[in-house]
Parts: structure tokens; sequence; C-alpha cells
DNA sequence: CTGTTAGCGCTTTCAA
DNA sequence: TTGAAAGCGCTAACAG
């Protein structure tokens, strides 16, 4: 049972390949009766274009790939299914792939699309700061960076770190913390960078000493151990009041310290998260956090890919997306 | 910048097109002398061979198109990193997309698929029974069904709900629990019927009466208002003292529910859950629950397929994937 | 406005 | 063992 082609609906329709082929795509001089004749026999055939073919002559695949370091992290999921919508209202299908962190994978993901034509990539990149190694491999292919800076080579839309650091900060400082604990991941990627930054700048601003024993770097692995946030609750001297937590992972750590060590939240000490979570949400108590704002990362990354695919010429644009406070219920006034 | 063809590699070899077809795919009669000396010349010109072109003469992509119905669930999200993995190993390529839970969508994901000829579907499909609308437009590539029955036109791999809603009955009713509240979405799929019939089964067996006010179907939105285990926490006459709640989302408000009656787990109310999910894990007090076996699940599915893609005469296969229970701390013994 | 023709990059007969 | 040539399904020149 081959598929009907091209060639099938021509020839029941009485034109020639090319005239049919013209017919649906309303492209060219063609009379309404012809495309109306066609268009009837190929809907009544169940003509379903071979996008290969298609793909393979006009140089236009009409699909994207997404690559994500992670997918089974629920925040990429949630950008892919706003990004896979917002491209198929623009007729590109999306291909989603997982690099799972590791950057020969995320050369062959960039390899296996390119193979594959797409007409464009949306590249989440693994946790390292260079992408020299990517953009070689992705010259001539439309590209937006995410969370990363593509320098001029690549379009890029990033996350407000430096932003939403000082959000979160801020409004410790205002209920009366002083003494803030930072926990994060300790690679040395830019959003890292801009966050201790923020966090320095902060301290700064609200004339605080700064205290290096508060800042608590994770190993690589985004796993982190409860036993290096028992340390700073039962530190000597001041403990902090407060706990900025860089990330689900941590934040889930933080918590079980907390709990372990049989501290209230937020009677006793203070929590607060960057990147909200439905376990942020669901929490008892829930957690405040830092929101990325999906609807405008994915709308910002789609019209500018989009703009890119449709005019090669237009350097690659890039955007920066704020993050939003969410306030809950973890964080005590003092 | 035009990529490196095959055109240039047998051009620079020095031998015809067909050789160096041949050479690098190993195939038919050539000399290793040859083989050797084409694939050095591809290898430093960077040769990438256009998976396009290739799938259309070979009428084989070595790509398979996986749908879900919501990308943004980690567990999807974690069944989709494992498959990928699995497949990649076998030399194919996955392209993921979502559905979003809408049938026309998950239609037109599949015609999407079969244009660009995927060998292969694994198809984890709507909040609906039939599937008869999909075997249809499936017909002719091989399939996976996931966690639906395909009857003996797809495969299937599904996971055993009735097993493991048993389990976690015995378990409850071990530790001397006899109003067990049951919450669940109330769409008619099979899984759900499963778990019912496996709640009642198991009441029948240690002899407890079944009371239908202890059954609370939830919409089908997924979304589950916490009023209405409010209403169950605080029904006249016996409550109940345990909840098994099917789905995260379920058991989320559940715990809202249960928080805001100020009832403490497992002390006052205990609470299992199937389908577990970081939140189970990360709450205080963890939840007990049944877990899919991610690990299982994708193995089957991917062998299932593969032997499908391999030897299109054999049968669909399929697969049933028990639940194991993971004891936390949400039960208490009564 | 429509048909004929030439490929896109590759694999695969079929001869040599 | 190798090369020439056909053709996958489609689009895009170019004639008519």
């Amino acid at each position: 049972m081959a598929a009907v082609s091209i060639h099938d609906v021509a020839r029941v329709a009485g034109v020639s390949i090319s005239t049919a082929s013209r017919a649906m795509n309303r492209a060219g001089r063609v009379s309404e009766d012809t495309v109306k004749n066609v268009q009837e026999v190929a809907t009544r055939l169940g003509y379903q274009p071979n996008a290969i073919a298609r793909a393979m002559r006009s140089k236009q695949s009409h699909a994207v790939g997404v690559i994500v370091s992670d997918i089974s992290n629920p925040f990429y999921g949630r950008l892919v299914k706003t990004l896979e919508r917002s491209l198929s209202e623009s007729g590109y299908a999306c291909f989603v792939a997982s690099s799972n962190n590791d950057i020969s994978t995320e050369v062959n993901l960039v390899r296996l699309f390119k193979s594959r034509e797409v007409d464009g990539i949306i590249l989440g990149p693994c946790q390292t700061d260079s992408i020299a190694h990517l953009v070689s491999e992705i010259k001539g292919t439309p590209t937006i960076l995410f969370d990363r800076d593509g320098g001029n080579a690549l379009g890029s839309v990033k996350v407000d770190h430096y932003q939403g650091t000082c959000s979160a900060m801020r409004y410790l400082i205002a209920k009366g913390h002083r003494r803030i604990a930072l926990l994060t991941p300790g690679s040395q990627i830019q959003p890292i960078k801009d966050r201790i930054r923020a966090y320095q700048d902060c301290l700064v601003e609200a004339s605080i000493g700064f205290d290096p024993g508060l800042i608590c770097l994770a190993d690589s692995s985004m796993n982190f151990p409860p036993e290096r946030a028992q340390a700073l609750l039962n530190m000597p001297g001041d403990r902090p009041t407060a706990f900025l937590c860089l990330g689900t992972k941590i934040l889930a750590g933080v918590l079980a310290a907390i709990r372990s060590a049989r501290r209230a939240i937020p009677k006793d000490v203070s929590v607060i998260s960057i990147g909200d979570s439905d376990f942020s949400e669901l929490h008892s108590p829930s957690i405040t956090s830092l929101a990325w704002d999906i609807k405008a990362l994915s709308g910002d990354i789609s019209s500018l890919l989009l703009s890119q695919m449709r005019d090669e010429s237009t350097g690659p644009g890039s955007a920066v997306v704020e993050m939003r406070l969410i306030e809950r219920e973890s964080c005590a006034t003092l």
C-alpha cells in the first residue's frame, strides 16, 4: 500500500505533476479552476506530501531542532511545550532532543539536525561557558542560544539572573535579614557568576559585610548533599537567617537539611529559591521563588528564530527576559 | 559554504560516486584499499551524509518519532530521556513531540512523522480509550503504544495498574486501614478502570465493605480541587484513615487539603500515591508511592519497536511492566 | 496559465 | 571490483 504521491493526484486530476504542485502550494500562476480541482482530488485521495522529498528539493524542511540539556527537567519540559506550540503556529515542526549535559552528544545532535536540514536550531547548551565547539558546527543554520551568550555569531535569549538574584536579595533584606546564605551549583558558567555578583552587589548596597563562609558551592552534578546545608545551619557564630537556593535540587537538599535539623520554616529560618517548580508551590510551607517567565522566554526565542530564518541577512538578535518574584510563605520578617 | 557531499568525497578520492557510497556503507563488494582511502578522505573533508537524501532513496530514515501527551510532565520527560538513549545506541534518532492531550494534534503529529518517513513511532496517547482514529493513520509504520492497548493492530507496552493498585491497597490494609479513600481522575480510560477494579477486589479480598462515598472522581483536566478532599476529610460518619491518590496532581491537592484542615501525616491520616515523582520524594513527610519502572518500560518499548522495525513480519508484540512500592513516611500503622 | 525538463544527494541496479 | 545511470517525490526553471 504505497502512499499516494503527487503523481497520483496529477494523474487523477488530469494535469501535469508541476501543475498539481503549484495548485497545492498556491504558488505561481494557476487558474482558480485548476486549484479547486486539484485540491479536491488531493483531499479525496488523502494525499500527504512527502516532507522529505520536499525538503530535499526546496532546501527547507520547515522543521526546527530543539536541543535541551535535560528533557527530564520539568522546566525544560514546559519550555519545549510552549515552544512547540508557537512554532507550529508558524508552520514549523519541532524535533526535540536531549543532550543529557554531555558535550559530545550535544555536538552529535547538532550534526544530526543539520544532516536533516532543519531550518533552525534552538539550543539550551550544556553546563559549559564555551560554545566555541558549537559555533563551527552550527555555521550556516539560524540558531538561538538559550540562557547563554552567543557573542555576535549566534542569537540568544537570556534570563536576567542578575536582576532575579537582586530581587530575591532585596526582598530578604527588606524583611530584615542580614545573614543570608547562598547555596549554588559551583560550575563556572555565566549565570552563576551573575548571581554571585548580584549577591555581593546587594550586600554592598545594603551596607552588609560579605562573609565568604555563607557561600556554599555544590558540586557540578546538581545533586546537592544536605550535609553542606547542615553545616551552615549549625555554623559557629552568627548563623544565617535566610537561605537563598539557586535551583530546585539545591532547594530540596536545603529543605531536607532544615527538616532533619528540626528547624521550622519560616519561623526559625527563611528560604527563597531561584527557579520555580511544582515542588516550590506544593511544598508545605510553600516556597517563595523567582520564576522564569516561560511565555516570554518562548515568545522571544521563537520570534527571534523566525525572523532569522525568514531573512538570513538580519544579524542574530538577542533578548533578555526578567524573572518575577512569586511571594509565598517561606520568608519571615525579622 | 555548501556542505561537502558524497560527490566531493568521490572526486577527491578519485573514485566514482557509487564506489564512494559503497565504501562508506561497507555494502557490496569493495576492495579494502578503496574503503580505507575513501573513508580517510571522508573524515578529512568532514563529510556528513545528508540524512534526508539518504532517507529518500533508501526509504529508511533511521529515526523514530515519539509522541507523548504532555512533555512538561516530568514522568514523560524521564521516559523520553531513557528512550532516546537506548534508541540512539541502536542508531536511531528520536524526534519528540507533545500532543498536549489534544486528539487532532495527535493525529497531525502522526501524519507529520509519517511524512518524514520515520521508521517507527512510539505513542503515548491522549486520555481516550479509543485509538481507532490512530490505527488507520498509522498503518504501515511499526508502532508501539505506551500504556494503552493496541489490540492486535499495534504493539503495546502497558503498566500494570491493577497490580500496582493492589500493592498499595494490600499495604494499607496490612497496616490496619479499613476506611480507604480513593481519589482518581474520572476519565474512562482503561488504566483508571483497572485501578478501580483493583481497589474493589482488594476490599473484597480483605472482607471490607465497599463505600461508594469513599471514591472521589476528579474532573478530566487533571487539576484536582482540594475542596473534594476537604469534604472527604470532614465527612460525617466514619472518616477515611488513608488516602490513595492516583496521580501527582491529585496528591498535591490532597496534601493541600490535609494541610489546610490542620491534620498531620501520617499521625492523623495516611497518604499513598500511585505514580512517583520528585515531589513525593522531597515532600515532608516523604510520600510512600508506587513507581513506574522507567528503565523496564523504556527497555521493553525500544526492544519491541526495534524488532518490529527490523522484521515487519513479526506481529506487534506487547509487554506489561509492574509497578514497585517505594515505602516512605506517609503511612501509619493503626 | 500549463507542461516539459532538470535536478536536490543519495543508494542501487546493471553492465563492464 | 568498479562506474554509469536510473530514480526516490518533489519543486523550480524554462518553454510553450
